[in-house]
DNA sequence: TTTAAAATGTGATTTCCGTCACATTTTAAG
DNA sequence: CTTAAAATGTGACGGAAATCACATTTTAAA
C-alpha cells in the first residue's frame, strides 16, 4: 500500500520549477506547504479512478504515471503521462466534475496532496493561480486536440515515431543520451498510441530493422534521433 | 465580406444566459459592452486560422462555425462545433499561444469581438471569470480526451452514430422534433468523424436502411433515436 | 529454487475502410 | 437559363492493421 512520507517543503521542491507553482510567492507556498501530505505510490498502484469525486489536487514530485481511459471495449486508452512537477487532478476539480481518467503509477512515485477545500481557499487567495491552472488546461486541450487530429489521420508507424519522440520530450534520455528514461510495456506503449499490442511489437522491430531504435531489454534505444525523425514526413 | 452590425447590448443578449457570462453582473457586463464589435459572418467565411496569434476573444451570439486542425496530409479534423453562446480563441489566449486550430462559418453567423487589452482588463478586475473560463477548459478537455478514446477504439459506424447523437445534443432538432438542426457537408461530417467522406456516405445509407435515420436533402432525419442509441451497445 | 502468471514474439487469417475512378446530382456563377 | 464547378453516390480493389492462436520469455510469487 501507499505509504506516507516526510518530505521537502515546498519552497525547497526540487520539482517546484518545472510547475504549475514556480512563481509563487512564498507566503503562498508556506499555505500549500501547511495542507500537504506526501505519499509514495508503488509502481501499479492507483491514484485515482475513473468515475469518482475528486478529493483534492495531486502534485507529482517524482515519478511516472499513466492517466487513461477505459474506452468501451475495457481496452485503456492512455490520453496522458506525467512527469515531475504536474499536477493531476485539476480537471476534474476545476470541471467541477468525477474523474475522468484513472491515475495508475508507472514506476515508484512520490506525490503530494492537497485536500479540495484548503485548495480552494488557496486559489481564492490569489487569483494567479486560477490563471496558471487555466493556462495549463489550455495547453492540455491543444494537446490534446493535436492527438485526435494524429489519431483520426495517421497510420500506426507514424503515430508510433510520434509517441517515441513525445517520451523523449517527456522524460528525456538517460546517461548515454540514447535510451528513453522510461520502461513501458508494450501493452501500454500500445494503449498511448492507439494500436494493438501486436502492431507495437511488430512496428518496433521494424524500426529496429531501420536502424533508428533498439530495443534493450525493455527499454527504447533511440541510435539514431533525426533519421527517426525523418520518417515522419 | 464580414459586415460590422449593430446589436443588443450584452446586457440584454438573448445567448448569454448559455454562456460563460451567465452569472456576471451588471456592471462588468457594461465594461464588455462597451468594448465588443459585433459582425455578420457568412457561410464559409472564415473567422480565424491555425498559426496566427489571437487578437481577442470571440464570442457567438448566433451561428454555427467550425473548428478545425489541418492534418499532415490536408485533411481537415473538426475538433469542435460552436453554437449560440459559445466562445472562442480562449484556449489560445489563455495558453498565450497561436491558434491552434481555424474556425469558418457552416452558416452565417453573428459573432461578438472583444479585443486582446480590453478583455484582459476586465478578466483581472473579476477573477470569477478567469474561473469560468478554466471551468469551461476542463469541460472540453474531458470532451477532447473522450473523442482520443473512441477514435482510437471504435469503428467508423459507432463514431458515426456517436457524433450524430453529438449533434443533436448540440443544435437539437428542428420543430418536426427529429431532423437534426444542422447541415452539414458529407465531407465535415467525415472530418468530425475521422473517416473518409465515401465511407461516411455508405453508413448514413446503411442507417437509414436499418429505419433509424432518413436523408432529406442534407439534412439528417432520426426517425427512431432509441435504436439509434440501441446500435451503440 | 520452483512454479505459476504475466508479458512478449510471431505467423496466419480476416476485415474494415481508405483510395481510386467515374457517374450523377446539386449548387452557384455568369 | 446555361454552364461550369462542387458535392454526392457507388462499385471495385488493395492494404493496413485487428484478431486469433500459440510458442517463448520474463517476472513475480511461494
Amino acid at each position: 500500500m501507499s505509504q506516507e512520507i516526510k518530505y521537502k517543503k515546498c519552497q525547497d521542491c526540487s520539482s517546484r520549477k518545472c510547475s504549475i507553482f514556480e512563481n509563487c510567492n512564498l507566503e503562498l507556498l508556506e499555505d500549500i506547504n501547511n495542507i500537504k501530505t506526501c505519499k509514495l505510490y508503488k509502481k501499479g498502484e492507483v491514484l485515482f479512478e475513473e468515475g469518482k469525486r475528486p478529493r483534492g489536487l495531486f502534485c507529482v514530485l517524482k515519478g511516472k504515471i499513466k492517466v487513461y481511459q477505459q474506452g468501451l471495449s475495457g481496452k485503456e486508452q492512455i490520453v496522458h503521462l506525467i512527469q515531475d512537477g504536474d499536477v493531476m487532478g485539476h480537471r476534474a476539480l476545476f470541471g467541477n466534475d468525477t474523474y475522468s481518467c484513472s491515475g495508475v503509477a508507472i514506476e515508484d512515485s512520490k506525490v503530494c496532496f492537497l485536500p479540495k477545500t484548503e485548495f480552494y481557499d488557496i486559489i481564492h487567495k490569489d487569483g494567479r493561480l486560477t490563471f496558471k491552472i487555466a493556462q495549463l488546461l489550455a495547453n492540455e486541450l491543444k494537446e490534446a486536440e493535436q492527438n485526435i487530429t494524429y489519431t483520426a489521420q495517421q497510420p500506426v508507424i507514424i503515430r508510433l515515431i510520434q509517441t517515441l519522440l513525445s517520451l523523449q520530450n517527456r522524460y528525456g534520455f538517460e546517461e548515454d543520451g540514447k535510451t528513453l528514461n522510461i520502461e513501458m510495456k508494450r501493452e501500454d506503449l500500445a494503449n498511448l498510441v492507439g494500436t494493438s499490442r501486436e502492431t507495437v511489437t511488430r512496428y518496433l522491430y521494424k524500426l529496429q530493422e531501420q536502424e533508428v531504435i533498439q530495443l534493450v531489454r525493455k527499454k527504447v534505444k533511440i541510435t539514431h534521433l533525426a533519421n527517426l525523425k525523418g520518417l515522419l514526413v
